[in-house]
DNA sequence: TGCCAGGCCCTCTTTAGGGCCTT
């Protein structure tokens, strides 16, 4: 049994939407959780080869003078392969971080074990009425912990890690007696959202 | 800034279209 309070939560940051269209990472945050603390957390920032548009300057915080003393792409990925181990991972909006996670360690030749979870897919199904579930919202509506930094890989990492918590607690609060499995987020987020209202009764916040 | 992508999900759907999310 695989319980869900022992995962890394994981975040990019990137050069764009699509490594099909030769995006690549330009940083990776990621933070550890152990029995539902934080132990361990992990950030660096690589050089992806080529120079990043004035958007994701300004997105992210990230500027090409920034990126030019960084290492390769191929030799942060390598030490993020030992820090994920064979942890499951979870991630806001998981589609995304797992396509940038298997493009860039498919360059190192690296495979993982763990599964992917996502943490906006279980959003909007436990917790229906919020106003919307982009990360930044579900913070302030969760009075997540955050330090005001957003768009950089550790600081999303760790806001998505206390979010992860805080859907943990929404289920066990509901099924008290029952262990909170990774294979039972997976299984949550798959239903549509009407039954999961049927397979859970939820509180709305 | 929101074009580029793509998976998810809703509906005035399924022979489709468009909004939500991620950078």
């Amino acid at each position: 049994m695989c319980l869900a309070n022992s995962v890394v939560v994981l975040d990019f940051e990137t050069t764009g939407l699509s490594p099909d269209n030769g995006d690549r990472a330009i940083e990776i945050g990621a933070v550890k959780i152990v029995d539902g603390e934080i132990v361990d957390s992990f950030q660096e920032l690589m050089n992806p080869g080529r120079r990043v548009n004035s958007f994701i300057e300004q997105y992210t915080g990230i500027s090409n003078k920034m990126l030019l003393d960084a290492p390769s792409c191929e030799a942060v990925m390598t030490r993020f392969a030992s820090f994920i181990g064979e942890f499951n991972l979870v991630a806001h909006n998981a589609s995304f971080d797992k396509k940038f996670l298997d493009a860039e360690f498919e360059r190192i030749g690296h495979q993982y074990r763990g599964q992917f979870a996502c943490s906006l897919l279980l959003s909007r199904r436990i917790h229906q009425d919020a106003p919307n579930h982009k990360l930044g919202t579900l913070v302030e509506y969760h009075q997540l912990p955050n330090d005001g930094v957003f768009h950089r890989a550790l600081a999303d990492a760790t806001m998505t890690g206390y979010l992860w918590l805080q859907q943990l607690e929404t289920i066990k609060q509901h099924q008290p007696q029952q262990a909170v499995t990774f294979d039972k987020i997976k299984k949550i987020t798959s239903m549509t959202k009407a039954k999961v209202m049927d397979y859970i009764k939820l509180i709305q916040k």
